[in-house]
DNA sequence: GACAACAGTAGAGTATAGTCTATACTTGAT
DNA sequence: ATCAAGTATAGACTATACTCTACTGTTGTC
């Protein structure tokens, strides 16, 4: 497909899907038997890997980490080793944000209670 | 105290300090019976909203939510319903991001099984 | 063949959250 | 009295992650 009909499937603007290209996040063929134009064609391993990406930003993990782990998956450029480690860096830093969050809820029910007692 | 000695208790720079300062994040106070100077002076109320300043942003809140609920805790600027109703969001969106979190976990560990079965 | 819609590239602009520089004044130790 | 260290303000600069503009070329429909 190509990118206007990836953007429609993804909900991502053609924009963002050509800024994640450059930053090599995705990457979609050129149809080298077709001379006259040089549109890049993309296919459902690249909507898998925009579906990862925003749920991979909105736990906070940055472009440069989404990175880090669709490589870790999706490509040869890491021995086996080094995919688990990188995945198992990821893993740690969830269980980190996860209990920060715990955290957070309890501060900030501890602000509510404050709040219903008058006590701020 | 004065800015430097706020900073040193945090851990926080001076410029950041100022900077959250601009962003209404917290707020020093001037000495009117001293008139040689205009430094700004920091309690231990500072040095609290400091620290949850920087729990507070590594669960993900930006620096206008972030506001809005030391607002809701340490102001007068918002009835006690208005700061159940902030706080109380700030909750649901914990509650959000701890799904989200947990959701990626998974993900990454199947990614991880892929690697370890050379599926990838 | 005209022309709207879509494709590509390059680069400018925006928002967020700092971080740093320049400048000028004040304070405290010697 | 001097001078390093601290303080304030204004504004420039950086990094991240987009978002948009300008311009050019291609495709498909009438």
């Amino acid at each position: 497909m190509l990118i206007s009909e990836l953007s429609k499937k993804t909900g991502i603007s053609v924009h963002t899907i050509r800024f994640y290209e450059k930053s090599g996040l995705i990457e979609g063929k050129q149809d080298e038997t077709v001379k006259s134009n040089n549109y890049f064609h993309y296919d459902e391993i690249v909507v898998e890997k925009l579906e990862f990406i925003n749920d991979a930003k909105s736990v906070g993990f940055t472009i440069k980490e989404i990175g880090q782990i669709i490589d870790a998956w999706y490509n040869r450029k890491y021995t086996k080793k080094q995919k688990l480690e990188i995945l198992d860096d990821k893993l740690f830093s969830l269980e980190k944000k996860l209990k920060e969050i715990k955290e957070m809820k309890k501060q900030i029910l501890q602000f509510k209670e404050d709040v219903v007692n008058n006590r701020c």
